[in-house]
DNA sequence: TAGATTGTTAATCGATTAACAATC
DNA sequence: TAGATTGTTAATCGATTAACAATC
């Protein structure tokens, strides 16, 4: 299996969705399913389905379709689901504490190791069962931990300089939520930039838009 | 200005990020630019650039570039920064309250109206200036207030139901965190879904590959 | 075997990039 | 005017969809 290699990022970013139907799919207790079915269930085509998981391999039998629980199997080792990234999260204000508590690191193949704040009166503060610890600690924590993956919720004024800091350090990929567009020049790390704001404003746009076809 | 109609969604998504990096570029008190400094700074091309703003009019001017702030000003019009959509929020556990903080509606053209949580425990507690109300009175808000915009930080097995439910009392548009796939078929009726988790495991993916790529 | 459905190739569609005439 | 840079058309590229032979 597995004829990897250079796969369209568009490709990508529908594995996790592909990954989360079969989920709902299994818990149902339905054991196979046609490109067809999934297709109007996701509401996109059977074709694209095909095409999509043939990037990775013939996960399917003709005349049969899809066998739910090991295609889910398939996406997710694919995905690195069984992975344990040590990740840190970086600022523990509103959004960091709700992104520690909120999401699922385990299952997507990430261990969320520490979590660190310039506040020190938030130090010592636990979210969840992880102590907050002083940034000034990060520099120790990663050389005896070696987190791979940083989440960033700090204020976007400190975002790159902190990014560099920490790719020094050995961080390989970043999950920004900062209002700022992180890059970083050095090749072999990934950044993921979360932007909650244009997402927003994305909505915003339809909605207004919503408003002038009433008018016509 | 103005030549408004069908634009594509990768042009409509590209837009809040132009809208962004002019605010930095006011902010620094830079008067005009030209596509190709544009397009180095956010690293995409000239021509796409140009292309994009043509969708909605000639914002520029041959042999100058363009205008800094009425650039912005023109992008921001069209997103409908200066509307003012009342928005309410429903689910105020760790997510919600977070977004209801970080995340600043006046300037993406909400006003945000209301907090709603089912756990009557919470009902009085104030977020930032904002009471949560229980979700028993959403209706009542609905029919006095008529927000248009719901962001949704609820589980998921409630979200189709409450959403549902939601359109019937006047909403427009929503933002979803649940982990949910949303879906609305009445027309007229906007889903932006937020799948922070599938964010999570696209970068979970390309650190994997990072690894990989070393091995060769 | 016959029916179903994949894997895969070919056709279409849309988005991005390149080029250049228009014009400030 | 000459130089710069847009607006816009044409060319390219990539992603999606359609079609169908392979095969379970």
């Amino acid at each position: 299996m597995a004829k990897n290699g250079n796969i369209s990022t568009s490709v990508i970013k529908r594995l996790p969705r592909y990954y989360r139907f079969l989920g709902e799919l299994e818990k149902q207790g339905i054991e196979r399913i046609s490109s067809r079915e999934l297709s109007e269930m996701m509401k996109l085509t059977a074709s694209q389905i095909r095409q999509d998981l043939n990037c990775f391999g013939g996960f399917g039998q003709q005349g049969y379709g899809y066998h739910v629980a090991s295609l889910r199997d398939e996406i997710g080792h694919i995905l690195g689901v069984d992975k344990e990234f040590p990740t840190i999260l970086i600022g523990a204000g509103n959004l960091g504490k709700a992104i520690a508590m909120h999401i699922n690191f385990g299952t997507r193949g990430c261990r969320l190791a520490g979590i660190f704040d310039a506040n020190p009166r938030l130090t010592g503060e636990t979210v969840g069962s992880i102590a907050i610890r002083h940034t000034d600690e990060i520099e120790e924590f990663c050389k005896e931990e070696h987190p791979v993956i940083a989440v960033l919720c700090i204020p976007k004024a400190n975002t790159q300089a902190i990014a560099d800091k920490l790719v020094e350090l050995g961080i390989k990929s970043f999950w920004n939520f900062s209002h700022y567009d992180l890059t970083i020049d050095h090749k072999g790390i990934e950044v993921e930039n979360v932007h909650l704001g244009d997402s927003l404003l994305t909505l915003t746009y339809r909605t207004n838009q919503l408003g002038k076809a009433e008018d016509e």
